[in-house]
DNA sequence: GGAGTATTCTAAGATTCCTTAGAATCCTAG
DNA sequence: CTAGGATTCTAAGGAATCTTAGAATACTCC
C-alpha cells in the first residue's frame, strides 16, 4: 500500500467516495433522500434484494450519510440531513455535467421528452393554467409536494383524466430524477391529447433548485 | 449481482465515486488541483510510486476529471476544467462537516493552530499591517497566488526573516487544505516573536472562497 | 538511425468489496 | 413468557480493485 504523510487524511475523505461508489448505495440514497423508510419499504422501492440493502445501510451510517430511528420493532432510516442532501444533488449535476454516458443512460431510460426545468415551474406556479400534477404514490404526496400540485397516482390517470381541464397546461413529476413514472404520464396524456410536460429532477430536483422562490 | 431498472443510470453515477474512492486518487486531485504537472512532478509532489501514480491518472482519465495534454515525450495533466475543481471543494467541506474522524485526522497532522478563513484575508489584504507570505515553492507561486502576497518557501524561511517586518501580522499559505508546510513556517515565526498565522484551506481554499472578493 | 528518457500497457498476486445464506437479536402482541 | 416478525450479525464464495514488475511504445536529442 502506498502511503503519504497526509495518508490518514485522505483515507477520511475516501470513506465519502467509496460510500458514492456503489449504484445501489446511490439507489437508496436517492430512494431515502425523497423520505424516511424502512428496510423493507425501502428494499422495495428500490428494487434491492432486503438483505443487501441491510448491508448497504450499514456501510452508508458508517459513513455518517443515513441515520436510523427505531421504532418498535422496525427501523426507520433517512439521509442524515440536508447537507447531505445537498451534496447528492451536487453529485447528480456534475456527473450529468461531465459524464456524457450518463446523459444517454438517462435517455435511453426515460426518452427524450423536453421537460420544465424547476426554476420554470416555479415562475409559472401563479398561471392558473397550469396544471402540476404529482404522480406519485399518495403516501409520497402527502410527505410534501410542489405546492398547489394536485396528487395523481399513474395507476389512476387513466381514469381520472376528467378531472383535468382540456386547454391546461400540465406538468407533472415523480420522485427522483430517474423516476420514469412521470414520462409515462406525459406520453399517455399527450395521447389524449393534452399539452403535458415532464418535471426535470422531478420532485427532488424540485427541492434543490436553485435560490429564489 | 443485485439489478433494478435504473441501474445503468446508477452505474454511471457511481463512476464519479468509484474515482473518488482511493486516497491515492484524491490526493493526486488535490495536487493537480493546484496545478498542471508531469506524471513524474506529480508522483514526485503526492509521494505516490511512478507507476501507481500512472495507473491512478488512467482512472482519473476514464472518468473526465483530469485531462492529459502531451508535449515531446512529456505527458502534462491537470484538473479536467473548473467544474470539476469546485466540485472536490464541495466534497472536502462536505466530509468536513460530516466526518469527526476526518477532523481529527487533520488536527493530528496540522497541530491545532487557529487559522485565518479565506474570507478573513480577503478583508484584510487591504490593511498594510498584515503579510501574506506564500510558502510554496517559487514555481508554484509563478503558477498564481494571493494579490500581494509574497514568495518565502519553508526552506529559505530562516535565512530572510530580516525581510519580515517585527511588528507585522502575518499569514502564512501553502497549497492543499492538508499541507503541513505552512503550519510549520508558523510555528518558526512564533518562535521568533511574530504574530503569524496559517490560512485555512491553503491556496486552493483561497481560490474556492465563498463569493464576494 | 540509435541511445536515452518518459509514460503506458500487460499481467498477476494480494487485498478489498459485494452478495447472500443462516443464525442471532430485539421488538410487539397475545 | 412465548410466538412471530423485522432487522442485523457472521461468514464465505465470487468479483472487482490495488499495486507493481516487466515489456512495449513514443518521443527527443545527437
Amino acid at each position: 500500500m502506498s502511503d503519504f504523510p497526509e495518508e490518514p487524511i485522505y483515507e477520511q475523505l475516501a470513506r465519502v467516495g467509496k460510500a458514492l461508489a456503489s449504484p445501489v448505495r446511490l439507489r437508496l440514497l436517492d430512494v431515502l433522500d425523497q423520505r424516511e423508510r424502512t428496510v423493507e419499504e425501502l428494499a422495495q422501492a428500490a428494487g434491492v434484494p432486503l438483505k443487501n440493502t441491510s448491508a448497504q445501510l450499514q456501510q452508508l451510517r458508517a459513513a455518517h450519510l443515513v441515520t436510523g430511528r427505531k421504532e418498535g420493532a422496525r427501523v426507520y432510516y433517512r439521509v442524515a440531513d440536508e447537507r447531505v442532501s445537498r451534496f447528492l444533488a451536487e453529485l447528480r449535476g456534475f456527473a450529468h455535467d461531465r459524464l456524457a454516458d450518463l446523459r444517454d443512460a438517462v435517455r435511453a431510460r426515460l426518452g427524450s421528452l423536453e421537460g420544465v426545468t424547476a426554476g420554470e415551474l416555479a415562475a409559472r406556479l401563479a398561471d392558473p393554467g397550469t396544471v402540476v400534477v404529482d404522480v406519485r404514490p399518495v403516501t409520497d404526496f402527502a410527505a410534501g409536494h410542489v405546492p398547489g400540485a394536485i396528487s395523481l397516482p399513474l395507476a389512476e390517470l387513466r381514469e381520472r383524466l376528467d378531472e383535468l381541464p382540456r386547454q391546461a397546461r400540465i406538468v407533472a413529476y415523480c420522485g427522483g430524477p430517474y423516476c420514469a413514472v412521470s414520462s409515462q404520464a406525459v406520453r399517455l396524456l399527450g395521447e389524449h391529447g393534452y399539452d403535458a410536460r415532464t418535471l426535470d429532477g422531478g420532485y427532488l430536483g424540485w427541492r434543490h433548485r436553485p435560490a429564489g422562490e
